[in-house]
DNA sequence: CTGTCGTACTATGTCTGTCGTAGTAAATAT
DNA sequence: ATATTTACTACGACAGACATAGTACGACAG
């Protein structure tokens, strides 16, 4: 339906998918899985958009990445937030407030 | 300072242009001050993003434009928005509540 | 035992919007 | 006379999202 356009959420696919690392490592399918859910399905992100996004937050040392060759199950490739990560996450997220000042003088309300 | 990333504005940035046509055609020179005054210096919006989004919204039909030959002044480029301008702008304001939804589940406050 | 579905990615190339840089030129202020 | 402000245009670069395609393993149904 009323889907979200990339243009939109460009600028915080990167802070979506810190948070989901914030508490404990994960791997791409997972944090899709939860994007969906978290979101009731408002937002589905790509799967391209979300694996490159990996690999450009771990090339800025927001991320660390690690296998997983146990477990039995297919090998993953285990994302890890960094202190530097987190120190993005807050500035994205303080800018999240300023972002939403700014909008919200040019949208009409009704 | 805390200076808004292009990335994070860039869905909006028809959004807000097409706010301030609204109720009169205007320019270039024009929108960028009242971008700059509205936000209170916080958002300023790139020349040749603002004139780019003149062009392509035109082309979308979002916009039409026509010249002031007279008023003595230098010569200006008007841009006007069309019925299917305020559809979109109506469309993208929907959207806005909806984002804004969507990231506050991802943004953590304090 | 074969095929389909779900999981878990990687590779490649395209497109769009923003931005850096530069330049033009008229009007206005100093 | 000169600098600044106004009002653009042109060009090329870049980054992030996306479409498309392909690989590969495991589970489970028929």
């Amino acid at each position: 339906m009323g889907n979200i356009s990339s243009d939109v959420i460009r600028g915080y696919n990167d802070t979506i998918i810190l948070y989901l690392l914030l508490d404990k490592p994960s791997y791409g399918y997972e944090i899709s899985k939860q994007i969906k859910n978290l979101s009731e399905e408002k937002y589905i992100i790509k799967e391209t958009t979300l694996y490159s996004a990996f690999t450009r937050m771990e090339k800025n040392g927001y991320v660390e990445s690690f296998s997983s060759e146990e477990n039995g199950g297919k090998r993953r490739t285990y994302y890890r937030i960094t202190e530097d990560g987190r120190n993005y996450y807050r500035e994205k997220c303080a800018e999240w407030h300023l972002i939403k000042e700014v909008v919200e003088k040019f949208v009409r309300e009704e």
